[in-house]
DNA sequence: AGTGCCGGGGC
DNA sequence: GCCCCGGCACT
């Protein structure tokens, strides 16, 4: 029913006969590219549709509907080709029903009707894109136009399209457009797609013709209701057969940057949108910049926030020299597995996600109980300090919009090593990390860090130096099996909880050093420096 | 148990 | 600020 209403609808690209202009009587061969009505503003007499028609020649010329020869309307058929039309149409959708005459409106007239059906389609979709102005100011009037032939001269409901269309309208719409401003490597594969579908799609009763957009102003094919299989041939991908829409933008449903921003993406993938979409793969873009890590879902958007934020280029994409394409990556993401993907995204960081080591005494402070800063030892609290300044600078600044649940758990010292390449061991490796750090002497060193195997585009570098921090004294395996969010929150309390918040347990170890007491005995207390004296720790022989 | 040292109190 | 001490953590 549905294809046969659009069938029945079609009528540019139609090849039809027209008469000769010299009137010798030898019918001339056009495709029909616009449709406008004459006698529109008379109140008296009915409207008389118009045709134009590109001639064999190439010229353009009009003719009214009674003049040429072709099954419009209700106008008058030719017999024989009439007939044959029919024939091959009957043929071509491979269901054999009977058809109502006026069917024949949508395809040529010619004998070679399968042929000429591609033929048509073909020097159709090259039409549109030879003479860009024209074609444009002819696409624009077509809309209009077309809407008001279907309306009064075929016996057509107005309100054809489904609900589910129309979004399947915009997203087709938003695909086309991306994929013509995004890439050119992808304009050619949906061109053989639009090759192919003039046969196959049709063959298979679909009926994607101009016509399809003109009643609503939306392009739109109408396939097989059940979109999500994926042997269905994918639609009409080719950015010739949409560059009409594109320029007429009658109605304009979709908003350029918004499509940009929210599928331009998916358009990365020679697929089309309702496999992409069944798959539940989202494709974002990650900042790669120092400090930055900001995830974008398109790579026009994240070009763009790279070009003007980074590059510091307020120019349009015209004057990139594609540099912005070093600086960031491509994330693949299953939205079905990765429920919370993009709010986790962000935050998370190989830091968040280095295994965490038990503190062990083959020194007498472990490098990062400088932290305290209560022994004196400024060296090692400078040292720790320099060190996480350059964590949280090259930490995605989403980190620091993390709440800090569980911040009970930094209460003893861990070490949060990762390499700065980002290449670090994986889950793996870093729990032989965690088994190694007793006898790790330099355990911060030894550990690795963590980099989630849900994908692979983690491993990206963050640019951090290896840094060894204290804080959470989460059980190593513990820290393998937490969530994201978990060690996220790990994390947040390592960078922002005062390192004595917890009092005795932030204590650090004692020193292994001689101190007065050792040295000089209880005999000669009065030797002993006041600290010593005072039970306090020794300021004189400091680890 | 010995030791280092933190926290606290008295002066 | 000086001095001392209780008490904890660690070895």
């Amino acid at each position: 029913m549905h294809t046969r209403r659009l069938v029945k609808r079609s009528i540019l690209g139609s090849r039809v006969y027209a008469p000769s202009p010299t009137g010798d009587g030898a019918p001339l061969t056009g495709v029909v590219q616009a449709v406008k009505q004459e006698n529109r503003d008379v109140s008296t007499g009915p409207l008389r549709n118009v045709y134009t028609l590109l001639m064999q020649d190439g010229s353009l010329k009009e003719f009214s509907e009674d003049e040429i020869a072709v099954g419009f309307s209700q106008t008058t058929a030719k017999g024989p080709l009439k007939s044959s039309l029919k024939q091959s149409f009957c043929n071509g959708r491979g269901d054999g029903t009977p058809h109502q005459g006026q069917n024949g409106e949508t395809n040529s007239l010619s004998p070679d009707a399968v042929e000429g059906e591609r033929a048509v389609d073909g020097r159709r979709t090259g039409r549109t894109l030879e003479g860009p102005e024209r074609d444009h100011t002819r696409s624009v009037s077509l809309l209009d136009q077309k809407r008001k032939v279907v309306s009064s001269s075929i016996d057509v409901p107005h309100a054809r399209k489904s609900e589910e269309e129309v979004d399947m309208d915009k997203v087709t719409a938003a695909m086309v457009l991306t994929s013509l401003s995004s890439s050119p490597l992808v304009r050619s594969p949906p061109v053989k797609v639009s090759e192919g579908l003039n046969g196959s799609w049709k063959e298979s009763g679909v009926g994607f013709t101009p016509s399809s957009y003109s009643s609503s102003g939306y392009w739109s094919w109408s396939g097989p209701s059940d979109q999500s299989n994926p042997s269905t041939p994918s639609p009409p991908l080719s950015a010739d057969c949409f560059k009409p829409f594109r320029m007429s933008n009658v109605n304009g449903p979709p908003a350029d940057d918004a499509i940009d921003e929210q599928d331009g993406s998916s358009l990365l993938f020679d697929e089309p949108i309702p496999r992409k979409r069944k798959n539940s793969m989202k494709v974002m873009f990650k900042c790669l910049w120092k400090n930055c890590g900001k995830v974008l879902s398109t790579a026009a958007g994240i070009q763009r926030h790279i070009r003007t934020v980074h590059l510091g280029r307020n120019c349009d994409s015209d004057c990139s020299d594609g540099e912005e394409d070093f600086y960031y990556s491509e994330i693949k993401l299953n939205t079905d597995s990765v429920a919370d993907g993009l709010s986790s995204l962000s935050p998370v960081s190989p830091s968040v996600l280095s295994p965490i080591s038990p503190p062990h005494d083959h020194h007498r402070r472990p490098p990062a109980e400088g932290s305290n800063g209560t022994n004196g030892n400024k060296d090692n609290h400078s040292h720790t300090h320099s060190n996480s300044t350059p964590l949280s600078r090259s930490a995605p600044s989403a980190l620091y919009l993390i709440h800090a649940e569980h911040a009970y758990q930094a209460t003893a010292p861990v070490t949060i090593p990762f390499s700065g390449s980002g290449s670090g061991p994986g889950p793996g490796s870093a729990a032989s990390g965690s088994a190694a750090s007793g006898s790790a002497a330099s355990g911060s060193a030894a550990s690795t860090s963590f980099t989630p195997s849900s994908s692979s585009t983690f491993s990206i570098s963050w640019q951090s130096p290896p840094v060894t921090f204290t804080g959470t004294a989460a059980s190593p395996t513990h820290s393998r099996t937490q969530s994201f969010g978990e060690q996220r929150s790990q994390t947040i309390a390592v960078l922002s909880s005062p390192p004595r918040a917890t009092g005795s347990l932030s204590r650090k170890s004692r020193g292994e050093g001689k101190k007065c007491r050792k040295v000089y005995g209880m005999e000669n207390r009065d030797m002993w420096c006041t600290a010593c004296r005072w039970k306090k720790a020794c300021q004189r022989f400091t680890d």
